[in-house]
DNA sequence: ACAAATATTTAGGCATACCTAAAATTATAT
DNA sequence: ATATAATTTTAGGTATGCCTAAATATTTGT
């Protein structure tokens, strides 16, 4: 069961919008809908009132606006969408970020999920592949900068040269679970060192042997750690972060 | 000078289509075009008298319907976007081809030029690329058939492996001009052997070193020849196509 | 407590983009 | 040449999704 909920750009939009400013502030409130959506107030009544309808988010005149369930899984899956499709061009294709944002966001509307699963793959694949992806990948944006469409043998030359010489990888401390590391580090998931009813809810969420996973930011206690896999966000116990054996590149 | 004519999805969908049947069969008739979009006749009738009041297109009624200069010209952009972006998806990331070409024509009106510019030259740089970005869109594919997110070292060192044997080249005859290419041939474009007004209207046409090309179609007298440079569909003379030095990888 | 400021909704409109059914035009076949 | 068929257009209607202005409700400062 995918989605087939059969929503318009217009209202994906209101639902991201709903979501992201929920998890921003806690609490929406329609005139920051409007002012991020760049709509007018009586619009985002509207649209309210048509979300509402569907089921998507609990909401009467004059009260507060919460999602129902199916309305945070479909604004997840968006932002997920928006995410996923940002870092491909910001971090493959080196668009500039603002453009890929905007870009991100109107293409989230009609890629379906099952291209998203494959564009999170094929960006993974350029991390762990040993055939060495990511220096594909560095070598693109050297390539990009000798200028405009010509012939620049000189430059792919210098990204072959550079890939045989093994870089020496500074001393690192040796970091096993997920709540090793900090934030902006990623590791590549080997294991789930986790029984039963725990194992299955950390596989549900996407921790899944071979994905790539970032740490995004971890709370002043260390509790909870908020990570990245698969597009997703994720917010974890540092015990659960714990049964996470991950390996470092 | 881009764009900026701010069309529709909808009116961008009907322009490609237009330009789409007339390459087909010479000749646009409403019914191709309702029957291809799925709408009613009707609707075309709406759309045609828009484009036509936009000066996308000549057109009264009853009349034959040709593109201007202007529609023609936005028309190819749309189908070159559709285009990049269905071989991104079927040639990179390996999408079954009907859903591919079903996404990229909901995609190809969100996503602006600049950033397909940007796909074309990574598509390139996959197959130039010395570090062996052809090798890694094949080990790709190949981890991509074991199976659903587990980690599969097991695939991922085949790669490996086999991107190290260097497979064993047929001898082939040395081809030196894109003339010298069959149907769903590539080569690399190294130079272009023609001066002054020539060597510029080939270059306008797409044809840098540096660029992809691929053979498409070639006449049964071997001319004309249908190139596709940078998503751009061209019909060469076999004259031109001559003073086009590639080289085959 | 209550006036002023702020937020939200309602009312009324407009543009796009689709539809069906009926009318008008053009093509085709005897 | 004309009846019939096919195509295209017009007429009239629906649903979105946006807007401004006015009305209503809520919040805030004193
Ligand atoms: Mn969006
Ligand atoms: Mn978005
Ligand atoms: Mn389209
Ligand atoms: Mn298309």
């Amino acid at each position: 069961m995918t989605d087939a909920s059969q929503l318009s750009a217009s209202l994906e939009d209101y639902l991201e919008a709903i979501y992201n400013i929920i998890r921003e502030k806690n609490a929406v409130r329609a005139k920051d809908i409007a002012k991020r959506l760049k709509v007018s107030n009586a619009s985002v009544t509207g649209a309210l009132r048509m979300l509402a309808k569907r089921k998507f988010l609990n909401y009467a005149p004059y009260d507060v606006i919460t999602l129902t369930p199916e309305g945070e899984r479909i604004a997840r899956e968006i932002v997920r969408k928006h995410e996923v499709l940002r870092d491909f061009l910001v971090k493959v294709l080196s668009v500039d970020p603002g453009q890929a944002d905007e870009a991100a966001c109107r293409l989230e509307h009609g890629i379906p999920a099952e291209i998203v699963d494959r564009l999170v793959k094929f960006i993974e694949f350029l991390e762990i592949c040993p055939l060495g992806g990511q220096k594909l990948v560095e070598g693109f944006r050297r390539h990009l900068k000798c200028g405009a469409s010509d012939n620049c043998d000189m430059c792919i030359k210098l990204a072959q040269e550079l890939a045989s010489k093994e870089v020496s990888v500074p001393e690192k401390v040796k970091k096993n679970s997920l709540a090793d590391l900090a934030p902006g580090e990623k590791g590549i998931i080997k294991k789930i060192r986790a029984k039963g009813t725990l194992r299955k809810r950390l596989m549900d969420l996407g921790l899944l042997p071979g994905s790539v996973v970032e740490v995004e930011r971890v709370a002043p206690a260390g509790d909870p750690i908020e990570v990245k896999v698969r597009g997703y966000h994720l917010s974890l116990r540092n015990d659960e972060a714990k049964k996470v054996e991950i390996e470092v590149r």
